[in-house]
DNA sequence: TATTAATGTCAATTATGTTTTACATTTGTT
DNA sequence: AACAAATGTAAAACATAATTGACATTAATA
């Protein structure tokens, strides 16, 4: 799974703390699910993906390997 | 979290097995998802909502609490 | 260059998702 | 009623997500 966060971050200017606060998480995890360490859950997904005004399709996309 | 899983099987007329085996995942998974137990990795919602064609806010809405 | 903001990373811990096996219950069909 | 298919459920084990706190590094700016 790949995903455009930080492309996404960088469209409406929020750092990954800014980020982290508004859904709730910790800075941490909006920094590891950004650098694709682990995959979020799906109440993660479709809160990152509100925030984005993006469906989750265009956040998040599944890989060959998935 | 809620999912209309059960709707969108009825409509395509498949079974949580058939489901299941579709995304490579136990029956169990499926079914308990279906029943809210817990929250499917995004990887499974995109699957999921793949085997649906649907976009993974059709699938999965986020209630008050998350 | 010095300072601050932002990001990266690590270790430890807790919480949650997922699989497997197995069995019980419900639903549909003959 | 009997049988089969589908669904529900439970426990144990394992894998992965998420938090916290702390510190290192990089980028931006005065």
């Amino acid at each position: 799974m790949k995903n455009n966060i930080r492309v996404q971050r960088a469209i409406k200017n929020i750092t990954q703390a800014e980020l982290a606060d508004m859904i709730q998480v910790s800075r941490q995890t909006i920094n590891t699910i950004e650098s694709g360490k682990y995959v979020p859950s799906t109440v993660l997904a479709l809160k990152i993906a509100r925030v984005f005004e993006k469906p989750v399709e265009e956040v998040f996309e599944l890989e060959e390997d998935d």
